[in-house]
DNA sequence: GATGAATGAGAATTCATTCAT
DNA sequence: CATGAATGAATTCTCATTCAT
C-alpha cells in the first residue's frame, strides 16, 4: 500500500532530520547552528525541516528528547545488570561502574550534557525533562537495585537513594573533572580507576561488614 | 592625584564592564547576550566596549576569567579553614562541606559553570582555563589538607589527591542533580544533609579508625 | 509556460540587480554605495541581494563584468564598421573614430572606466579583466582591420598592433583630457576635432603615399 | 629661537602628515583608508591630525595637492629640456618622451591618477584641480616648446597646443593600456618602444619635412 | 508534501569626530 | 598644542521564517 509506504517515509524523513539536527546543534551550539545547515545535511529543502517541526526551538525539543530517550535506555540496561550481581558483589558493583562511565564518556551523552546546560537559560525547562528521564531514572533504578541487596544482607544502608546518588557521584564528578567537561577522552585505564576507587568508598560505608 | 584618578576611572570602567557583561551573558547566554545590551548597562556606548575589549568574544573570555578568579578565591578561602581543623575533625569537614556547597550553589558560581559548558563547542579552551583555575586548584588545595590530616594521623590515605576529588564528587555531584543544573533553590536543609552524608561517607573510607 | 516565467523571473531580477548596481556604484563610488540603497531602487529586499551575488565584492565584479561586457560589444561593433571601408578612407576612418569617441563618451563607458580606476587597489583583478574585454579586444580587432587595409594597399605599416595602438591613444586620450575624467561633457564639434585630427596624424604616420 | 623652532615643528609635522596621509590614502583608497591608521605611521595621536587637518576631506584635498605639485614640478622640468633641443630634434623629442613615460610610470604619479579618479564622484573639483595643474600644465608648456620650434622652422605646425595634446596622447594612453591602469610594471625597452613610435608619428605628422 | 525564492528583523563591527585633560 | 577616551551613525551580513509553485 502506496499509504503505509509513505508514512513510513514520512517517519524516516522525519527521524532523518531529527538526527543530524542532533548532530549540527552538538556541533555548532543551539545559536550557532543553522537550519539550513541541518536541511542540507539531511538532504532536504529547509521548508521541508518546517513542515515536519513547526520551528527551531521544536527541532531543538524533540532533537534533544530522542537523544535523551536513547541515553536513558542505555544507561538503564546497565543498570539492570545489578539484577544477576553473581558471588562477587564488588566485582559487578565494579563491572556495572565501569559500564556506566563509559557510556557517560560516549559522544551522544556528552553532547546531550553539553546542549542542555548550554540552553538552561532558554529552555528551563529542558533540563528537567533531560534529567528526568536519564539521572533521574537511573538514580532510582539503581536505588532500587541497592534496596535489593540490602535485603538479601549483601549491602547495609538505609536510604538506598542516598546510596544510590552517592555511587553515581563517585563515578559521575571525577569524570567529568578529568574529561573537562568531556573536551578531553578519559583513557579506560583512567576509567578503570575512577569506577574502582568509587566502588571501594562505596563499600566502605555500605558494605555489609 | 588626577592621573590616578584617570587611571582609576580608566580600570573602572573596564571593571564595570567586565561585571556587567558576566551578568548579561548568564542572564542571556553568550548568542542571545548583544553587546548594545551589556553597553547599555554598563552606562557607555557600544564602542566603548569594544575599545576596551576587541570583540565579544574577547569580552566573554575577560568576563569568565574574571568570574573564575572571584569563585576561585572564596573557594580556596574555604578549603582554608581546614588548616585548623580543632578537635572535632568530622565537625571540622562538615563545616567545610557545607560552605563548598553554598559556595557552589551561588548565583555567580552556577552561572560560570553554565555559560562554560554552554560555550563548549565555540570555545573549547575555555573550559581548561576556568577548571583549571577552580577545580583543580580546589582539589588540590583540599588534597594538601588532607595530606597533612593523614600524617597528624587523624586521616588515613595514600592518595590524597584521589581522596579530595572523591569528596568533591560527593559533593557537588549530588548539588547538581538536586539542583537541576541550577535551575533550582536547593535549601539549606538539602544542603547540609547532602553534606553531612557526604562527610560520613567519606569518613568512613577514610577515617584513622 | 509558468516553468520558464519563474525561470525568466529568475534571471531577470538577477539582471535588475546587476543593473541598478552599475548605477549605484556609478553614481556614488563603491565604498559609499550601500548594499540597501541598491536593494531599494531594484525593488527587492536586502536579502535577495545576498541571495543572488553573495557578498558586496561579488556584486560589484558581477555588475563590472557586465557593463564591460555591453560596452565591449557597442564598441566592436563600431570597429567592424571598418570591414567595409567604402572608397574614401579617410572618410571611413573619420567616421569610425567619430562613433568611438561618442562610444567612449557615453555615460556607462565614463562610469566602469571610472570606477575600474577606482578601485584599482581593492580589486587589482579588475583592471585585467575590464582592460581584456574592452581596449585589448579593441585594439585587436582594430588592428585587424588596419591589417587587412594594409594588405589591400591602402595603408602602410609592418605592425598594425602598434598601428592600432596609436590610433585609439590619439582618440581616447584627449577626449579624457578634455572631459576632465568624465566629469564634462565634451562638445559633438570637439569631438570631431579630435577625431579628424587624429586620422590625419594617423594618416600622416600610415597612409599609403 | 624655540618660536621658530616651534614654527618648523609644527610645518615639519603637517608636512609629514600629509606624505603619510597621501601614502596610506594611496594604498588603501579614500575610503577604507582610517585617519587612525594615517595617525599611527605618522607617529601622532589621532586628534592631532585633526588638529592641523580639519577633517578627512581637507585632509585628503591637502595630500592630493601636495602630491600633484610634486609630479608637475618634475613634469614640468623634463618638458623644460626641449628649450635646448641640440641638434637632432628627433634624438632631443625621444629623450624627452621617454623621461615622461619614466615619470608616469611612477608611484607617485600613478598613485595621483587612481585616487583622484577613484573620488571623482565625491570630489568632482579635484579633477579639475590636479589635472590642471599637471596635464594641462604640462601641454601648454609642451605647446610652448612646439611652438618655439615651428617658429625655428624645426617642426611645422599651426596649432601647436594640438600638437601638443597628440604627442602626449601617442605617449600616456599606450602607457596605460601597458601599464593595465598602472597596476603592472612597463619595462624600460617597453617604453623606449612606445616613446620611440610615439616620436616618430609626431615627426611623421609635424616634422619640417 | 516538497521546494526555490524572498524577506523582516537584528547584530557585530568600524570610523570620523569630539571632549576633557 | 597633544592626547586618551568616548561616542553617534552607518553598514555589511546572517537567519528564521513564509509564499508561490
Amino acid at each position: 500500500m502506496t499509504g503505509t509506504t509513505t508514512a513510513r517515509g514520512r517517519i524516516d524523513k522525519r527521524q532523518a532530520i531529527l538526527d543530524v539536527a542532533f548532530t549540527v546543534f552538538a556541533r555548532r551550539g543551539y545559536d550557532k547552528a543553522c537550519v539550513q545547515e541541518i536541511a542540507d545535511e539531511a538532504g532536504v529543502a529547509k521548508p521541508t525541516v518546517y513542515n515536519h517541526l513547526n520551528d527551531k526551538q521544536t527541532l531543538f525539543r524533540h532533537a534533544i528528547s530522542a537523544a535523551a530517550d536513547a541515553v536513558a535506555a542505555e544507561t538503564l540496561a546497565i543498570v539492570d545488570q545489578l539484577r544477576e550481581p553473581g558471588d562477587d558483589l564488588s566485582a559487578a558493583l565494579t563491572a556495572t561502574a565501569r559500564a556506566l562511565l563509559a557510556e557517560c564518556s560516549g559522544e551522544r551523552a556528552c553532547s546531550l550534557r553539553a546542549l542542555t546546560y548550554a540552553q538552561l537559560a532558554v529552555f528551563p525547562d529542558l533540563a528537567d525533562t533531560v534529567l528526568e528521564r536519564t539521572s533521574r531514572h537511573v538514580a532510582e533504578a539503581l536505588a532500587d537495585r541497592l534496596a535489593r541487596l540490602t535485603l538479601s544482607g549483601r549491602l547495609r544502608t538505609d536510604d538506598p537513594a542516598q546510596a544510590a546518588e552517592q555511587l553515581l557521584a563517585l563515578l559521575t564528578a571525577p569524570l567529568e573533572a578529568r574529561s573537562r567537561l568531556g573536551t578531553r577522552e578519559v583513557s579506560d585505564a583512567e576509567q578503570r580507576d575512577i569506577a574502582d576507587a568509587a566502588v571501594r568508598t562505596f563499600l566502605s560505608a555500605y558494605g555489609s561488614r
